[in-house]
DNA sequence: AGCTATTGATAAGC
DNA sequence: TGCTTATCAATAGCT
């Protein structure tokens, strides 16, 4: 439709091609627009230039999103769903990993230790001693640093690891005897395994 | 174009609605075809008649997908990426979840003590009595039921709380001495507190 | 669905 | 890029 007929392939004459695309991509957005209007259709046209301009329309009673969306149901294909499925895959990795951490650590606060079998209670205490152990070791340096420095004030106790670095403290004569927290009381022990019922 | 020049506003007739809809959703489509041939370009389009029909059209260069995926970079606009980020912040919050269940882990198995204040062990001393308890109550349970029914085999121990309810064991009469699983082992106790360095 | 008078789109030129 | 215009293509109304 022009001052002469033309066929339909590629215009080889760059500017030619850059003022037909223009033209044409004019069309077509008002066209989309018109049947839009007139027949109450929902449309979207995205069109991208050799030279990777993008111009697009959508029907105002939609959004681009919605329309695709109703793409993937009535074509059944799918535009974006493999990466949801990806992040979807990771997530349940993550909740897998997330569950049996959390077993872990119930076993390890001595709940839910009747869907265990005697034997694997084994590696649990011995996982609970090395922690009490850990746990025990630390506490008496802390202790220690307390003694020498007689500090007992539990304001002062909150932040010593920060404040009172130990080597800076090698020398401090004050003795005075803390109070034992109660952390560091002596851990009681198993009952009597020999005494039975 | 045509008999007479029409209103671009909806055509109320129904019949006649759908006849130009059919038509001008070939037309436009022909006309994306004609585009993408003569200016090398990449056109979409996606139409739904009223009646909710679907028609599609895209350049065989490329595919929607890759399209869109071209309109959101282009464009900034995000299509699908708000499901995206619902997922990823369900995945961020479950790593979270994750990382602190991991460090209160390592807290129990004695590790990465060094960040605590010294008050912050005392809980954690306290939870692993209290899992050393329960885990030691389990053990005395396993213990005296083997020491009734007087089997010591491994493979039997294994499945022993499900074969053997204890209710059911009773009066078993036999007291044979079990030999002593490692894991039943009295627990050490701390060092002496008292004794400064 | 076809037909065709008529309008609308646009190729070429400036 | 924008404007003009001769020409072609799309389509409205009808069957």
């Amino acid at each position: 439709m022009g001052r002469g007929k033309i066929e339909i392939k590629r215009i080889e004459n760059s500017t030619n091609r850059q003022v037909t695309f223009s033209k044409r991509r004019n069309g077509i957005i008002k066209k989309a627009r018109e049947i839009s209007v007139l027949c109450d259709a929902q449309v979207s046209v995205v069109i991208f230039s050799s030279s990777g301009k993008m111009s697009e329309s959508c029907s105002p009673s939609t959004t681009l999103p919605k329309l695709l969306e109703k793409y993937q149901q009535n074509s059944g294909k799918k535009l974006w769903d493999a990466k949801h499925e990806n992040l979807s895959s990771e997530i349940d990795r993550i909740k897998k990993e997330n569950d049996n951490m959390q077993i872990e650590l119930r076993h390890m606060k001595g709940e839910d230790l009747n869907s265990l079998h005697p034997k694997e209670l084994i590696p649990i205490e011995e996982a609970l001693q090395n922690g009490l152990t850990g746990v025990g070791d630390k506490q008496m340096v802390y202790l220690r640093i307390m003694k020498k420095n007689g500090r007992l004030l539990e304001e002062e106790n909150k932040q010593l690891a920060f404040m009172v670095p130990p080597q800076e403290r090698a020398m401090n004569g004050n003795m005075r005897e803390p109070q034992m927290p109660m952390g560091f009381r002596v851990q009681p022990i198993q009952p009597n395994l020999q005494e039975d019922k």
